[in-house]
DNA sequence: ATACAAGTTGGAGTGAACTCAAAGTCAAGT
DNA sequence: ACTTGACTTTGAGTTCACTCCAACTTGTAT
């Protein structure tokens, strides 16, 4: 598979790609005799787990330190576990701001569309300390 | 309340707040005599609005077109119920990326803790197209 | 009065993650 | 053989969101 093809696939560029090849975050790509890049079944589930990882906010590094660790056999699984473990962590920790703020807004959303209507903006609810003003 | 009493309680950088100020991300903060900004509980209101938002991922410079909305008065409750929902949609799209990817690693840290324990790597469950490979 | 900490501005610098440009190589069609 | 388009590398440029710096002013404690 050519980097078009693979690119057309995940709707990325090609120079993401090759980004991706060169800091590591996926293993150096099968080549043809030219010298252009050949992607093989195995080079595809390595681009799919940097799009997924990056696609939750993992960093680059923490991508290419799963590719290094991996790289190196059988012997670094733990190593691996905590890492993940790590992305995971991060991951939930953005989610649950996520989740607050979504709260957040659809509550103001709700008095926006009562706004429209009635021509008057209202705040009947406080928002807690941690969460957000009255704006 | 200054802004090192600002910073501390939300745990920023005056030079963010600063930024956000001169970004509009927050309107124009009260001043004492001397120039030296003086947040009021409105200040503190549009602080936490930033904050909350940018939480969230949503870019800066929604929450300065929001900010700018609500200063331009009653007229524009319909735009910024607009504006609130496309943050929102896009706040919903990012959960649901970190949904598939906590998926993701929950199964894969899942194996490595067996591996750790057995010294075998095994996938044994195929992950769907839009999902990723066994890496 | 005088330090000196804390605040101010304008502008420059940083880090992450791409993204683009230039110059050259490879491959497919005519 | 020749053109045309895709691919290559190296290195530079861009965007976003801060973050830092220098020079200066303000406020507080002795």
């Amino acid at each position: 598979m050519t980097i078009r093809e693979v690119c057309e696939k995940y709707h990325i560029l090609p120079d993401t790609l090759r980004y991706y090849e060169r800091v590591g975050a996926i293993p150096a790509v099968n080549r043809t005799e030219g010298g252009i890049r050949d992607y093989s079944e195995e080079d595809m589930g390595w681009v799919e787990n940097a799009i997924c990882m990056r696609n939750a906010g993992v960093p680059v590094e923490m991508v290419a330190s799963y590719v290094k660790l991996c790289q190196q056999g059988d012997g670094t699984f733990a190593a691996r576990r905590d890492l993940l473990k790590e992305a995971r962590t991060g991951i939930v920790k953005q989610m649950e701001k996520c989740r607050k703020e979504l709260e957040r807004l659809d509550y103001k959303i709700e008095r926006y569309e009562t706004a429209v209507e009635t021509g008057q903006l209202v705040w009947d609810r406080t928002f807690a300390e941690d969460a957000c003003g009255q704006t």
